[in-house]
DNA sequence: ATGCCTTGGTACCCAAGA
């Protein structure tokens, strides 16, 4: 019996409802964690009716992340530790069943370099103490979400143009990096290790029908849960409905 | 080399996204 949970950046709840319900009817997954959700509401009674409980942080107009499950999760945090001046609705950690799930919508950074790269780098190292703290209590989890970060060459399309970006920039591979240091595994890479594979694709320039895309949405896990995977899989479908997220889901199967 | 879309908020353009 293996529990499937997936993760997806809506780009504005309000705007992308009916595509994430429409997406739940045709694959049930136990939870889904939600990115950019764009505003203060949450549709949560319309989510209760298709099954789904809701847990989330929101805000005024950006940001925003939610975890939608089919029973109801029990908050562990609603925001990163380390910074009680940061406002930004970015993280959201929970327990569903045996397992601990963290949802995040990690800065985009640019213009790099400044303010916004340096609250990214700041970002990141937050979570490293908070994902060093969890490995140490030895409480196993699995962290999803919009990163922000394109881990290699092989999972852009055109690496040399990305290469000063904040997505991309050494800096932020070298963080990313450390994350799977603390003994951390990309998903999707244990079962897939062609380049071409992406999970967002741009409005501009025809990015989606050209595949000009990029992996910047993952998942992580612990020793033990690494473990216990069954799959991990881009569903890229419903970038190609209309009114599109630039996002699409990724998926994990854990026994 | 640049803009190309899309969203929300406030106001008929702008910030932010990646």
């Amino acid at each position: 019996m293996s529990i499937p949970i997936a993760s997806w950046n809506v780009n504005s709840i309000k705007a992308r409802k009916d595509h994430v319900l429409r997406w739940l009817k045709a694959n049930p997954v136990d939870a889904l964690m939600i990115q950019e959700l764009k505003g203060e509401a949450f549709p949560e009674e319309d989510f209760r009716q298709a099954g789904y409980e809701s847990l989330y942080a929101a805000q005024k107009a950006y940001n925003g992340v939610a975890i939608l499950s089919k029973e109801k999760a029990e908050l562990v945090l609603g925001k990163l530790p380390g910074d009680d001046t940061d406002e930004q609705a970015r993280y959201l950690e929970v327990n569903y069943k045996d397992l601990r799930l963290i949802n995040i919508y990690l800065p985009n950074g640019n213009p790099a370099p400044g303010p916004k790269y340096d609250y990214k780098l700041g970002w990141m190292e937050r979570l490293y103490n908070r994902l060093a703290e969890l490995r140490r209590d030895e409480i196993p989890f699995l962290i999803g979400g919009d990163f922000n970060v394109i881990p290699e060459d092989r999972d852009c399309h055109n690496p040399k143009a990305w290469q000063e970006d904040a997505l991309f920039k050494i800096e932020t591979r070298q963080a990313f990096r450390a994350l799977e240091h603390l003994g951390l595994t990309d998903a999707f890479r244990v079962f897939h290790n062609e380049a071409g594979h992406y999970t967002f694709w741009d409005y501009q320039a025809g990015a989606w029908p050209k595949n000009h895309g990029i992996r910047i949405d993952h998942f992580l896990t612990s020793p033990a849960i690494t473990d216990r995977l069954k799959n991990c899989r881009i569903d890229a479908a419903p970038r190609g409905e209309e009114k599109a997220s630039d996002h699409t889901p990724i998926i994990l199967e854990v026994s």
